[in-house]
DNA sequence: TATATTAGACTACACGCGTAATCCAAAAAT
DNA sequence: ATTTTTGGATTACGCGTGTAGTCTAATATA
């Protein structure tokens, strides 16, 4: 996999207005963010400047003003941070932080069904891999 | 709850090594970590001295040196952590989050038998709170 | 055409962090 | 007693970040 680059907290909430919709313009970014984030537009764009320097976003020049948009996943993203989390506090064990969150969470009867059927998929899984590898 | 002081990446380094055990001598945790962080006995005690400030340790004077110990728990901290980073990357959601792992992550046979039955556990928890609030 | 506005580029600045080195007083060693 | 060692306090320094302000060239406006 490649290296994304680091996005610090300011810079992932420009990110997520891009996510959600791209190409913007700087001000239709800062506009999305006002009310919000309480950020002088300034501000706004040196985080877009910082993400270009990054290659975490790009742009297309339209006539005198650039489209920004995003060169990373969100999904890609919330993945390698999520591990290195992980790996932080939890030292890399998912288990205990599941456990942690199962018995904290407030989760809806639904929410618990659907859990519940992924462990059931993955139980199949497990013991099809039992069966290829491990005996 | 009490405000927890923010511990960076390498503090959180001392830490573990004082939630282990404590207190301890600062060359006993310059021990502990050496090998494994590949620090400066001095940037550790660079560390140790802001933790300090930071009121995350405290010391007792034994002698000529000093015996540190932790002043929060450690699981104090993994919750406020975990916390602030659900908010940040999955927007507070908790369920992305478990759904995720659920699916990506290796798990035993144990490991799923044992998430299953705590979701056993919120099940009834579930029922029971269905019945007594929401109808 | 002269002027005001504005998008983006460049500059600013304090604070936290990683990563130590230097200073100093007291204890240990000679 | 003098010298060496050492624990802790203080200082250093470059980079990333939060949070903008200034500069400039081009465009919109009067």
């Amino acid at each position: 996999m490649k290296e994304l680059p680091k996005i610090s907290e300011a810079e992932w909430e420009v990110m997520k207005i891009l996510w959600t919709r791209s190409p913007q313009t700087g001000n239709e970014v800062i506009e999305a963010l006002e009310g919000q984030m309480d950020w002088k537009p300034k501000t706004v764009r040196t985080l877009i400047s910082r993400l270009l320097q990054k290659n975490a976003i790009a742009f297309q020049e339209a006539g005198r003003t650039y489209l920004y948009y995003p060169l990373v996943s969100q999904d890609d993203y919330v993945q390698t941070e999520t591990q290195s989390f992980l790996k932080r506090l939890y030292g890399g064990a998912v288990k205990p932080l599941l456990v942690h969150f199962l018995r904290e969470q407030q989760l809806s009867s639904d929410e618990i069904s659907e859990l519940k059927r992924i462990l059931d998929e993955k139980t199949e899984e497990g013991q099809d891999r039992d069966r290829r590898k491990d005996r």
